[in-house]
DNA sequence: AATGAATGAGATTTCATTCAT
DNA sequence: AATGAATGAAATCTCATTCAT
């Protein structure tokens, strides 16, 4: 909507990426064109290649760019927590603000691995794999010291993360709840979810025999 | 000369349908051709149009089909469940075990919905608020009654939904974990996740004022 | 100028061959844009790939086949012929005849080779030292009998193939010349070259050590 | 900011031509690319223009002047000779020696042609033309006092050039062959190719009746 | 004389869809 | 119900060329 028409010098960098942030976020990677791109900046889309090498290169560069960002404010949000639940509202309120600050980026990085080469997708999912770390690493230690209760600590990262993540599909600034309202529905949701508490009522249970975090494999491709 | 190779009779309509749902789960449906599909059913692009009417038709019907068949299958889990624990126990049980069963068709009807055309658009958002409400339902009955404590019902059912829908992304049969401590471990993290529990560390928190789950808006398009 | 119109069903193939030989050779390769092509053969150009598979492999295969039509027909040309001078002059007869009937072909086999992708180019290559080595064969066999003399055989092979290749720079049918004297004069300036004869005035000239035809380098890329 | 690396001054233009002909010779004209050439010489391609008009312009630019040298030099390396024999070897030699220091020139001259706009392609021929007929004299005037034989003097006059360009196509310094024993093996065959010599075992042979030089048809186009 | 960014045309190729057979 | 060949639009990307700086 912004068309700065004609868009000149190092401008056309930043709105080529904001657009395409956009872009990919609605209509997905596959279905956005280049075409529609370079309109939404306002130029030829041949003239998007004077800033870009590739359509993928695109992707790759903004989910890496994404990711590496995540990761250095996640690391300063932590900074100085001591206590396992101190740490996960931290991570919970810093995953939920940044989620709702930039929720293309993050639903992009999420939604669109599948749309990279192997190469750029080995190397993304590496850098996810570092922050899933993170948060595994908290529960492990709230576990230890009895403060967490969880079955399986790969899978309540895993649900962790995606009902975190989950904002960015309907988040929208001006909504019906304020931005620490939401915060603190999914810090309560969050802490109580890994809470000792309550005993599912099954028993004999195969008990997960590792607390490490196993890669997660990449959906089988032909 | 027709009729040379590949599947025919009325078993294609069927193969079409399995692997439709493979590729638009591994690919998109924006990245899935007709041609792939067709090759991989084992007859000519063209041959398709006796079974379908078009791309996005199949994509429609896949969706829908999926969640009617959700709903009702929901509905008979939910059959007999008296107080609301039991209920939401019996809701993440059948949830997630359905996603484990029909994790593609489960991750199509999540994430594809940007592909569906407007009207199609609508007619799925309306399915998938009946099951979405129906765990409003139990939230709220469980609220109501002091069992569960939320700090907002809308917030809880997303993030709920959220982090149920997330197996389909790293599920696979024979994995680490039974079907049985996969179920557990969700039990576990949801039953919990609404207990009346630890207060978050933070106060005047502007409450919801209602309670009654708004729908989700459509992501803008151009 | 055959503008088939809406060209149909198994026609369109050899149209397309037709066509592109046509505009290969009066173009080049790379200034043949396919577009040219389909407008030629009457159909839309992404129809092409309905007989293609790429541009390139057009040029392949029609450089293929056409070599390998060389070959057949030249052993056919050369067969019962006992002496070096029939074969010399069997062997200048029919690459002069048949460069004439098919000069497109002939034209684009030598002048295209740079423009296939290094794996057609080698195979092209091989096939085309087969029919290099039929010449330098008898060459070689007419110098040890004593009816021919040449300086160096690799040369005189290069060398005659050259001049015989050139026809297809100029001839035309209808021209000046009939198909036979055309021919004639080729005979007659082949067999002399080779003929034993005036010395060049020059002394000292380091002998070829080898006769064996060594393979042409493929000119340095980058 | 300008200026950063690159080549400039009076050097560049030296380097552009040199570049362009090396890559015209490897790829063909079409298949250049500025960019190609601009990278080549270490500049943009934007650059490019600060020293050529077109594209066409420098391909024009490189034959003319490649051409006009070829006869200044010719005609330099036939003064003095005086007896068709002396003369022709004198051709021979110079030009073996000639294409053998200039290969990219001359394969260019000769290859690209047709990529020259119709203006160009004119005042190119008839430069051509001239060069011709340099070796049409000579062997006109060898037939007349009977020193040499040929079926028809035109044919002879483009076979003999077609044989000593073919060099182009395969020479590399450095390889098996002096220059000179390279030198020898033209002047043999060529002095041998128009002896008065063996017959062609043909008869009723229309002559040719003019032995004045025509013009070559540029091929049709469309 | 060089850059970097733009243009507008055009390249090859793929797409969903149609239809006679 | 399948094929093979067609369409027309659109995809990504490259091209020669221009021009303000």
């Amino acid at each position: 909507m912004a068309r700065t028409i004609g868009s000149h010098g190092p401008k056309t960098m930043e709105a080529i990426r904001k657009a395409g942030l956009r872009l990919i976020f609605e209509h997905g990677y596959a279905a956005m064109s280049l075409r529609q791109l370079a309109a939404e900046v306002g130029i030829q889309s041949g003239s998007l290649y004077n800033h870009i090498s590739t359509k993928q290169e695109l992707l790759f560069d903004l989910v890496r760019d994404h990711i590496n960002e995540l990761l250095r404010q996640l690391d300063r949000a932590l900074l100085g927590k001591q206590n396992p639940a101190d740490k996960l509202r931290a991570f919970v309120a810093f995953h939920v603000t940044y989620h709702m600050t930039k929720k293309h980026e993050v639903f992009i990085a999420n939604s669109e691995l599948r749309s990279l080469e192997p190469k750029n997708y080995e190397a993304i999912v590496a850098l996810r794999g570092a922050y899933e770390r993170r948060l595994a690493a908290i529960l492990a230690e709230g576990v230890a010291e009895g403060e967490f209760e969880v079955v399986d600590i790969q899978v309540a990262t895993f649900a962790i993360l995606a009902l975190l993540t989950g904002i960015c599909t309907w988040y929208r600034p001006g909504g019906r709840l304020t931005k620490q309202a939401i915060v603190a529905a999914h810090e309560k949701l969050v802490l109580s979810s890994v809470a000792p508490g309550p005993a599912p009522d099954r028993t004999n249970i195969k008990r997960a025999p590792s607390r490490s975090i196993a890669a997660r494999g990449r959906p089988e491709r032909r």
